[in-house]
Order: C-alpha cells, then sequence, then structure tokens
DNA sequence: CCACGGATCAGCT
DNA sequence: GCTGATCCGTGGA
C-alpha cells in the first residue's frame, strides 16, 4: 500500500479527481482501521468555480484550500453533516476534491454512499480540518497494493450546486461506472 | 447584533 | 417529490 505522495496532490483538481478513484481512504481511530474504496467524487477548481467554497474568497473556513495541496478540508453542512475533501493543487491554487461515496473494504460500519453519509461511519470531523493526508497517520489516502479489476470512469455534473450559474452543468464530477455504492441521483 | 442559507439526509406523502 | 432537522460562517446594519 503506497501512501499518496504531495506531488499527486499538486495539480488541477480536474486532474487529481479522476485519478483518485479506485485509491483507498484510511481512517485509523483508537488503534482500529477502517478502509474504504473512493468511488465518487467531484472537483472545486477555485476562486473563479462559482460551487467552490473558495469562490467567495479566503475565510477562516475556506483557509487550508488557499495553502498547500495534501490537506483535508473538512466543514459542516446543514448543521448536521460533515464532508471530507482533499486540496490539491497546482500550489495554493484554492481547490479541492470532494469525496462523495466510498465501498466499503474493511472494518467499517453504516452507509458511505453519500458524502455525510461517509464522515459519519468514518468518524470524521472538524478535529480533522487542515490534517495532513500525507503522513499516513490517523487519515490518509492510499493506492491499494492490488490493482484490482479495471473501470469505467462515469462523468456527470456535480450534485447540489444550483445556485453555481454557468457551473451548474459543468462535468465534474467522476465516479466509477455502475458501481452499487455511489450516492443517489 | 441579527438574519440567512447551505458541496445533505431521512422520513413522509 | 417535498420538507424538516440543526448550526455556524458569512455579510449587512
Amino acid at each position: 500500500m503506497e501512501i499518496l505522495p504531495r506531488s499527486f496532490y499538486d495539480r488541477n483538481a480536474k486532474e487529481v479527481a479522476p485519478e483518485i478513484l479506485g485509491m483507498h481512504l484510511v481512517r485509523t481511530i483508537a488503534g482500529e482501521t477502517h478502509v474504504g474504496r473512493i468511488v465518487e467524487v467531484e472537483a472545486y477548481l477555485g476562486p473563479h468555480d462559482l460551487a467552490a467554497h473558495t469562490s467567495k474568497g479566503r475565510t477562516k473556513r475556506t483557509s487550508v484550500m488557499f495553502g498547500p495541496p495534501g490537506y483535508a478540508y473538512v466543514y459542516l453542512i446543514y448543521g448536521m453533516y460533515h464532508c471530507l475533501n482533499a486540496v490539491t493543487g497546482p500550489g495554493d491554487h484554492a481547490s479541492a476534491v470532494l469525496i462523495r461515496a466510498l465501498e466499503p473494504i474493511s472494518g467499517i460500519v453504516g452507509a458511505t454512499n453519500g458524502p455525510g453519509r461517509l464522515c459519519r461511519a468514518m468518524d470524521i470531523d472538524l478535529t480533522l480540518y487542515g490534517y495532513d493526508l500525507t503522513l499516513g497517520g490517523d487519515l490518509t489516502i492510499a493506492r491499494p497494493s492490488e490493482p484490482g479489476e479495471p473501470f469505467t470512469i462515469a462523468v456527470g455534473p456535480r450534485i447540489g450546486v444550483d445556485y453555481a450559474k454557468e457551473w451548474v452543468l459543468e462535468p465534474l464530477r467522476f465516479s466509477i461506472a455502475g458501481n452499487p455504492f455511489l450516492s443517489r441521483r
């Protein structure tokens, strides 16, 4: 199992997003390891992308995205759910990839087909805001040692961004075609 | 200070 | 398909 290095994240979110499909999200809590295969993601490109949180400028909430890539951007949505992103680049480009769905591999309890649900199942909250994903610590992303079955990548518009004007239909949602653990819709 | 709304989900009709 | 839950970041006064 190879921990993805910072150079993996140090590219445009549009390039990183399809390549992160099939990678393993590894969460360690109190010595227990939970592993899920990433099957659905969305790219948020930067301040010019009206669907991205960084389009509102640099704030305390979004500050981690304005820094170097390879860190976790976790935020609270609708007062009840957390969402996990990996900050991408290049450099301090203020872009990120949202992890939307996982296929359970080991140790996972609860549903993981949706960004809010997977954070609940993996016990991901604001304490992991800004966590370095390249350390191989409590939260990391790794290339599985077994490549697994080849898959087709499905592309479509992002979910829940109706406010984003001309960006609503941008094909920035990537998923493993036909995977049974995709989020609904 | 106060008001607003969201990168969601579950439950009901 | 529609709505309520639930709360903090954000922006305007």
